[in-house]
DNA sequence: CAAAAATTGTTTGTGTACAAATAGACTGTG
DNA sequence: CACAGTCTATTTGTACACAAACAATTTTTG
């Protein structure tokens, strides 16, 4: 049986490659409108403030970061003032963190801004669109 | 006016955290099936392989790749064999690329494997869904 | 209770990804 | 022809992202 055109591998068709370059447009237009954090940082302070506190492992797994990437990202929100950490007496292995007053006033004034960050991003599409790549994606995950 | 359920920020519907969580499912979907190349370094591969030559800055615009980027790949590449690699007589600035027998005939081996890496990323989806996905996120680059 | 297993956090190494600066080479225009 | 602007490639620095290995501390379970 002969192989037709549609079975040529075309990269620009694959899955894996347009969402690479999908999520670099929404990295790019992320930074345009935030300069302060990048998405994973903004991410890990997002939650935190959501929760009030987390260990840094829980933490870790609510925004889908590795242990070690996690480890990174916080200890910069922690550098830069917006987190704070110390360690949990009744369990000495965990770390807990905070949001600082600092932290959290950051994530209320920078909230307006992601969300415009996520219009932006699906602003090629139409309303009904926007609905569906969302639906759609989170079947994927 | 109030602020309803809806004017929450919820990081887990925003559309980067969740294609964040898409492309990392798919990496490991990749690494599952072809353990021998990382999914860019593939692309810069089937890139080269279906143009036969570029020059490394081509390459890179063509696979969506940074400068930096496109350099660390290729010369990962190089460095196993795969591609090869050598300045152009006629303008001095560019480094011509050309995939190896060994890189091709390595591209030719795992291309049904990432054909099957794409099914298998896609396959939470029913076919519909998938085409749907695809189209929408062509939009969206 | 004591040994085995699991959890948390850290470290190291590799690989994208991008910004910014630099050097060398080319191109177009005055 | 000169030189200003552009293009290609490289380098450096920062930031995810994951694997693998490790130490310290629970928790399980035999």
């Amino acid at each position: 049986m002969l192989k037709d055109e549609n079975d040529r591998y075309v990269l620009e068709s694959q899955i894996g490659f347009i969402m690479r370059r999908a999520v670099q447009r929404h990295i790019a237009i992320f930074a345009s409108l935030i300069p302060d954090l990048t998405p994973t940082q903004f991410a890990a302070l997002a939650k935190l403030c959501e929760l009030g506190q987390a260990s840094q492992n829980e933490l870790g797994r609510l925004t889908s970061m590795d242990v070690a990437t996690v480890k990174g990202v916080v200890d910069r929100l922690r550098d830069r003032g917006l987190v704070s950490a110390k360690p949990l007496i009744s369990d000495k292995r965990r770390l807990i963190l905070t949001p600082t007053p600092k932290g959290k006033s950051l994530y209320n004034k920078l909230t307006a801004k992601a969300r415009e960050v996520s219009q932006q991003t699906l602003s090629p599409l139409s309303k009904e669109e926007s609905r569906q790549l969302i639906e759609i994606l989170k079947k994927l995950v």
